[in-house]
DNA sequence: TATGAATGAGCATTCATTCAT
DNA sequence: TATGAATGAATGCTCATTCAT
């Protein structure tokens, strides 16, 4: 059961280009997709140039490569919210406020985040990469919430993909102290999104 | 009145550096900070690399002062919030979820966004700009709202903002036409925040 | 009597002149005549690069009149020794010695010295300058040699010019701390030089 | 027996930067460490600028490998006074006096001996190198002499080395033709320096 | 006399990429 | 699979110099 790599080598392959994706995704983090050098990319992996080459034909191809594997990543990590039942699912989300502050690696925040999302305004290929897994992630999402129970699914969603998208860029712009307040807010307003019955203008209101 | 230059080459200067400023910020939204050259700058301003550097020292400066002016733009913006009666401005305000997903330019979304947010991450003086910009809007923004009699107007203020720097990061990732329900979702929380006496737990509440 | 300046205009002007030499000096010994930029330069001393021009019509004129300068303080350094008592004379080159090791102001070494020397084998101008000055000093250190009662006066100026400029090259080469007993020894070669009735093959045998 | 090349693609590399270094050597002599530019010396050799910066990566990388290569062949050309009897050390050094006005490539002139020497003044890894090389060449020349039965081998290694020095520096000051009498002296002394059994004080007294 | 705007060639350096081995 | 030699265009930046004012 699973994919088993059909070679050794196949299987040495897999792990050199990881190596590689993993260099990569440093040195974009680092620099920027523009700043950071292929060569640099290579030294850093211990390989050489031309043969970072054989596994990737240019750096546009790397590039999406290292968008595509960072997606992935952000997509297992809503799987732990899977299984949960609705009211830990509320609490866990709630506490993902806090996390999107400190935390580098979590579905709404990744150091990558806005330089994928710059490079999306001019690279459509990355753009459409982008959305496609944004789709991916809201279904499954969506999915999530459904099976806890909750109504209408589909539109809290988009809320707390929303406010969590947020959330990742004001801990860029604001990230001083007295926001704990804020963050408290926020945990509410989650809370309620997830455990009201109606969404807005009916839910949140008296 | 009015702030007249004091000289005529003063004024030519500014003018000139205003246009380099708009040249390059048409060059580093198409191609991002790091992809776009001096050297193209330069030639689409009409003049020579080495007068360009005449007026700015190193690209970093000229980065930075893009930055600049693009958050005095942004804040300039939300001038048009300032003196409505508290009505209008909630009106004014839900207007906005619409327009972030297709103007280019108003407070909570610009091309050159997220392109800043990724600057920031790994330039100091970027990111001190951003923040120290963001900590004057907000202080306007509390006055605005405090101005329309609203309630606890810091919390408001980080809500929205919130909420705005999440939907301009929607619009990429989720440019889908189904989208229209969210934003009605959205227009009613806004609503719901500048109306509402209470901010989260009391007034999204029953 | 003495030459006083025409006017004020051009008491100003000479003034400028110098004041524009010395700072160009000092660039040239930090950097190198080639290093060393006219805008540095011109900011240095407070005009604007133009300006300088109206001074210099172009560096190599300025790289010539800064060398001419330099010379012409060699030249007058020599002045030190006229005047002064056969013996006296003596001990003073014999004091030299120790200075060349450390000033860096006197007739056989100056911080643009080398850089003079290598421009001098490249820039015929630089070069005809160099052997004119010399000449001249010569000359002048020959007068002295000769009032002071000195036999073959020419031959002991050429063996001293020498001997110094040797030493001027060692300071670079070889500056350490045991050099001591070399500098006890070329003194008293100099002694020797100035002191003896015949040079060489007569005066340094037994 | 001779050190071959570990491999074929080694050798061709040596060969290669050898190559380098001597176009390198020649622009330097024609315009000095600053006046010469990478691309012409790449021109020069035949390969790209991009690979050129392969072997070497950096400008001053070059030059301290050019200034390395130059000192060592000083070095090297001490070698031809090694091995000779007494008498004829004494005799070639004598010769040297001449050479030193013709020749560019004997251990106390080069055409590159002056831009080195301006060099080592602001650059202090070239300055060390300077040094460093010089300690060597004397500490063979001391062996020479001590082996050809000479006194105080020390003391005249810096007068010789002194003198050679001074009279490189006075080819460029004084390229006139009445200078034959100064070599006839110069040999003179040099032939007692290393013929006499005192140095100074006593040696070349009466 | 004095400014500083303006130039454009030149600088050292790095880039993504190719290719023979 | 793996190397690293090789390219040449492009990078950001500085230069000496000119010129209108």
């Amino acid at each position: 059961m699973g994919e088993m790599p059909v070679s050794k080598t196949a299987a040495k392959r897999e792990a050199r280009i990881c190596e590689i994706l993993s260099c990569a995704e440093k040195h974009f983090s680092n620099k920027g997709f523009h700043g950071a050098g292929i060569s640099g990319i290579a030294a850093d992996c211990g390989i050489s140039v031309g043969h970072l080459y054989h596994y990737f034909g240019s750096k546009d191809e790397l590039i999406l490569a290292v968008v595509k594997s960072e997606m992935g990543r952000q997509d297992e990590s809503i799987t732990a919210f899977e299984d949960l039942s609705p009211e830990n699912l509320r609490l866990e989300m709630a506490e993902l406020t806090t996390a999107i502050f400190s935390t580098d690696a979590e579905p709404f925040r990744t150091v990558l985040n806005f330089e994928i999302l710059a490079e999306a305004q001019r690279n459509p290929e990355v753009a459409a990469l982008l959305q496609q897994q944004d789709t991916q992630m809201r279904r499954r999402f969506v999915t999530i919430l459904r099976r806890a129970g909750i109504d209408d699914p589909e539109t809290r969603t988009e809320l707390i993909f929303t406010i969590f998208s947020g959330l990742s860029a004001r801990a860029l712009r604001h990230p001083e102290q007295e926001r704990a307040a804020l963050l408290e807010v926020i945990k509410d307003v989650i809370l309620k999104i997830l455990g009201d019955k109606q969404v807005a203008s009916g839910a949140l209101s008296a």
